[in-house]
DNA sequence: TTGAAAGCGCTAACAA
DNA sequence: TTGTTAGCGCTTTCAA
């Protein structure tokens, strides 16, 4: 550890922070006149405009946003309730740039995935009065968040709706996606194909694997001992994959239904994942540099992310405009995984 | 899309937001009073206290927490500007964690890694009065944030110092990191030692050449063409590869100097990873699962996250305290890949 | 073009 | 225990 003593001059703490009537004073006009130059109203002259500004850099007045927010009614800011800060997340990067370019600022704040928490962080979102609310639902009820919408709140919801409660909404196309996935293997010579996902609790979790039942059906596969959604905790899907993998027909292709089973998988399958053909769902960074690299279904990240933006934008225009969803295509994106042929 | 047309009752946008006063008109009591509940005073009639409560829902009344900010002259918020929101990011999941566990609410905005960007986000966060910024420096120079410092505002630097302002800071031991991964290689039979990191430029890749360039002469191995720092783009990288695995005297180890560099190694070598003993400098998600699966220097996110807040909070209680520096130690994580013998 | 004064929604002295 | 009142720092009518 370094340790320095403060200095003299540096001594923290000390000066009280200017207020825009100190500026007023210092620069020796009215107090409106320092708000007109702190908003760039033209109507002010350019005289006073630098004596003004003078003022405000000898006295470093920074102007205090919450009184301001507090007059004109708005904040400039959304909030952004996903469900982790800590896992790499590129729709938050993308609703936060497409925010920027709206002049908005974004207050994320993570649900850690539990129900208790997205309350709280919303919550504490409309206390800070924040002119709309961008969630990737966790809670199985939305209706806390009903007065808020209906005195005019944009909400929109990423990913999977809301329950209880209408709102704009923004999904991946999860059946289609599935579908594309399914006759990529069928295409590759796999009959026998198994899906092991999240739990059919989970709303993408079940849109995947109704979707799945259905390709199966539709190509007259087995479905036996097929289809496993549950937890994704490893224990749970070792166990799926030696039930898929076991038997006298086992299945020589996988469908991952998101992310965290597809590396759960791989890290089961180490060196033998060359031999079962696998597409993901969910891309995720680096899934190119394994071998084989992983065939994955890709959400298109940035436009979920302009799309939210743009429907909270168009709701706070035009609050009595009907609810809509928006569903994106997905994309494959073969690498290697989903090429191999049946063992 | 779906589209349905709002009903009645659920117009949005109609209901005006409720205030603390028409709150107390509704329970038929003073204004104070319903702040007392509010803040949960203990001072009130137990009688009244419902009445209050009744009427908060009858409205559903919300507190303004940017008046009651304005009012208290704190936030209960602090700003981290980290480098992006789109990657995963542990140190700001630790960070929000702990803050959590303060009670205070993060406000996390993205630099971009540009310096203009960096200014824009913490005056934007001095703007609203935060209580304490944490910052992953990228500015050249933080003279800027000299005012606010003065006037108490409590800044915390996390993996770089600020540059021209002394600031309590966070650091990983990055010399001691490139020496034990130094060491571990030659352990494991390696003479000849190559390193490819960030360019000198930028602090922590300054810190780890310098220390690799010590580790190679306290170890008399060869210096010539095995100190690579630079820009982190694929062509470079790869041209300081084949520089340090050309030549009659190759090298048979490789330290990356961070988690970029790892990973485009990694992507150039595919196959070939294995006849290269690494080690990379910073941990990432699935460096596990690659084969052969990375050694890494693993920073501690966690106690990183923990230190800014402890050091903020520490400002914040005592602004005349001498500046700190805090260097928190790394660890080797051995996987496979930094154990391979020479080829 | 500039200034005086009201008030955004809340908390905190001070009274009652 | 409860109510009255004065601001927090700013924007915004309304006059000058």
């Amino acid at each position: 550890m370094t340790e320095r003593a403060a200095d003299g001059t540096g001594v923290r703490g000390r000066r009280k922070r200017p207020t825009m009537l100190d500026v007023a004073r210092e620069a020796g006009v009215a107090l409106r006149t320092v708000s007109r130059v702190v908003n760039e109203d033209p109507t002010v002259g350019s005289h006073l405009v630098s004596r003004v500004q003078a003022a405000i850099s000898a006295l470093d007045y920074v102007p205090d946003e919450r009184a301001r927010q507090l007059r004109r009614g708005v904040t400039g800011t959304i909030g952004a309730a996903v469900r982790n800060l800590t896992d790499a997340h590129p729709v938050l990067g993308a609703i936060d740039h497409n925010a920027r370019e709206a002049g908005l600022t974004v207050l994320a704040m993570s649900t850690e995935d539990e129900e208790a928490r997205e309350r709280e962080v919303v919550t504490s979102m409309c206390r800070r009065r924040v002119d709309g609310i961008i969630i990737e639902p966790i809670s199985s009820n939305h209706q806390y968040l009903s007065a808020e919408v209906e005195s005019g709140l944009p909400v929109v919801a990423v990913d999977r709706p809301l329950s209880g409660l209408e709102a704009d909404t923004v999904l991946s196309d999860n059946a289609a996606g599935i579908g594309t996935a399914f006759r990529h293997l069928v295409l590759h010579g796999h009959r026998r194909i198994a899906y092991i996902g999240d739990h059919e609790r989970i709303f993408t979790g079940r849109e995947r694997a109704a979707a799945f039942r259905a390709c199966v059906a539709a190509h007259g596969g087995p479905l036996d001992g097929m289809v496993h959604p549950g937890a994704v905790e490893p224990d749970r899907v070792v166990a799926a994959l030696q039930t898929a993998l076991g038997g006298p027909e086992p299945a020589t292709a996988l469908i991952a239904g998101n992310a965290a089973t597809s590396i759960e998988v791989l890290r089961h399958l180490g060196a033998e994942a060359g031999r079962l053909a696998i597409v993901g769902f969910d891309d995720f960074l680096l899934a190119d540099i394994l071998r084989p690299a992983l065939t994955v279904i890709a959400q298109d990240d940035a436009a979920i992310g302009r799309t939210a933006i743009e429907l909270l934008l168009a709701r706070g225009a035009d609050p009595t405009h009907p609810v809509r969803t928006v569903t994106l295509p997905v994309t494959l994106v073969p690498r290697g995984s989903g090429e191999l042929p049946p063992a």
